[in-house]
RNA sequence: GGAGAGAUGGCAGAGUGGUCGAUUGCGGCGGUCUUGAAAACCGUUGUACCGCAAGGUACCGGGGGUUCGAAUCCCUCUCUCUCCGCCA
């Protein structure tokens, strides 16, 4: 969440800065700086009471150890009225203090000043583009055409076991996935990233330290019985392991990777969005997630991006970076940048990845502090990044290599696969 | 699933109603000594909020209660550990 020592400096830019991602904060913005003055002046009160109730309290236990009972008795009588106004104020102070994280769990990230304006997808930039779209003849089949043809994925199997969006992999399509995984996490411990294995479920209070909740609370898929979430990104666990968490300067950068499966409820997700590999409720993902100094958090963000490129260009794939605009943005982001593939079949771009700084919005719900030279405790910086996200490097990679002889593995992959061809 | 024990500052571990925000040890930081280091010794060392400051307040797993006063007593929730059972 923001935080309040930033509105307060200039409510009027954060009010600017939340409009360009289409969210009216005027009258929230409002409401918190009135409410803070309430909490401040009741927290103030209620302090010099509490003060004098304790020097009260101490009298007394004087006086009843001095066997002077009848002033002690005295003394008690007149705490009475003093409690009373202390509890009242509490009230106060705690109603605005509740009043105000509400509201500032419900305010999103404001966007940074790259970010262009606009409202929808159409309006994103597209900042840097590679690799080279394949011609592919007429009769070319989409994914879900070849993944039937050489068995390697069956979904109808996936509806019957689960539901739609659980599809299940078999012989080298099970084999191609595993080796993504594989190359996926070898690339990021090279690029200097420490392999975590976290939960794939994780608490409530986790949700909430990544901003999942309450901002998404219908997407993710959730355990009654224990009150637990499924994890829609290895972001989710692996940021929170950073809750509550004082690091020392030194200790930053904290770069961190993982594997994990990732669950999504896509509620409200329909057509041809949801065909084949497009969109899934559960599918693999190996993430990067960063924790910095805020004066580093965008030269790590273009690290990021930087290194997500070479994936896909390892992968031989057509690809290109877009700028979300304002209104596209996700709730937390301060800016964001999707890398989409080419999916030459289907003729589409696919998102693969979504890399994202969210400066000290995460930090803030998290309490990440790390404490610099002076010895005060400061807001770091988080940012994560999918590198990559396997259903669709997987559809425009069968789409894209697919040859009358059969499917072409890329050369980096391999290693990995241990087969060069899908026939 | 059954039975029991416990949750205190970075860690270990005291504290069972009144100068306890908390003894002590370790660790960390600063210093003395030393050519340097180690050892020894001395000092220092939680977080957040309010306040221009002086200073004040809150926090001993969470929430509630008793009391003039709670880390300490009561209730409740959560979590952890041990033993038994079950089991990848």
């Amino acid at each position: 969440m923001l935080t309040l020592a930033a509105i307060k400096e200039n409510p009027e830019d954060i009010v600017r800065r939340l409009a360009r991602k289409q969210f009216d904060g005027k009258e929230m913005i409002a409401k918190i700086i009135e409410l803070d003055k309430t909490r401040r002046a009741s927290q103030a009160e209620l302090d010099s009471s509490l003060s004098q109730l304790k020097t009260l309290s101490s009298q007394i236990g004087i006086l009843i150890r001095n066997g002077e009972k009848s002033k002690a008795e005295e003394a008690k009588s007149s705490v009475a009225s003093l409690k009373e106004k202390c509890a009242s104020l509490e009230e106060s102070m705690k109603g605005a203090e509740k009043e105000i994280t509400e509201l500032l769990l419900n305010i999103p990230n404001t966007p940074c000043d790259l970010v262009p304006d606009g409202t929808s997808a159409a309006d994103n930039l597209v900042v840097k583009e590679g690799g080279r779209i394949p011609d592919l003849c007429d009769d070319a089949l989409p994914h879900w055409e070849l993944a039937r043809k050489y068995d390697l994925i069956d979904f109808e199997l996936g509806v019957k076991i689960t539901g739609a969006g659980f599809p299940v992999y078999k012989g080298k399509g099970a084999r191609l996935q595993r080796a993504l995984i594989d190359f996926f996490l070898d690339n990021a411990r090279e690029a200097g990233y420490l392999e975590i294995q976290p939960p794939y479920v994780v608490n409530a209070a986790s949700g909430y330290g990544t901003g999942q909740l309450p901002d998404k609370e219908g997407q993710m898929y959730h355990c009654n019985e224990d009150d637990f979430y499924l994890i829609p990104t290895a972001e989710v666990p692996v940021t929170n392991l950073y809750r509550d968490v004082i690091l020392q300067e030194s200790e930053l950068p904290i770069k961190n990777t993982a594997y994990s499966a990732c669950f999504r409820r896509e509620a409200g997700s329909y057509g041809k969005d949801v065909r084949g590999l497009n969109r899934l409720h559960q599918f693999d993902k190996v993430e990067i997630v960063r924790i910095e100094k805020p004066e580093n958090s965008y030269a790590a963000l273009d690290e990021m991006i930087a290194y997500v490129q070479t994936l896909v260009d390892k992968l031989e794939l057509p690809w290109h970076i877009l700028r979300l605009c304002g209104g596209d943005m996700s709730f937390t982001s301060a800016i964001t940048y999707d890398f989409e593939v080419f999916s030459a079949a289907q003729k589409r771009w696919l998102e693969v990845s979504s890399v994202s700084n969210f400066e000290s919005y995460q930090a803030n719900r998290l309490k990440c502090r790390y404490r610099g030279e002076d010895k005060k405790t400061r807001l770091v910086h988080t940012l994560n990044g999918s590198a990559l996200a396997l259903p669709r490097i997987v559809a425009a990679l069968l789409e894209n290599n697919q040859t009358p002889e059969g499917i072409r593995i890329p050369a980096a992959l391999v290693p990995y696969t241990r087969f060069d061809i899908i026939d």
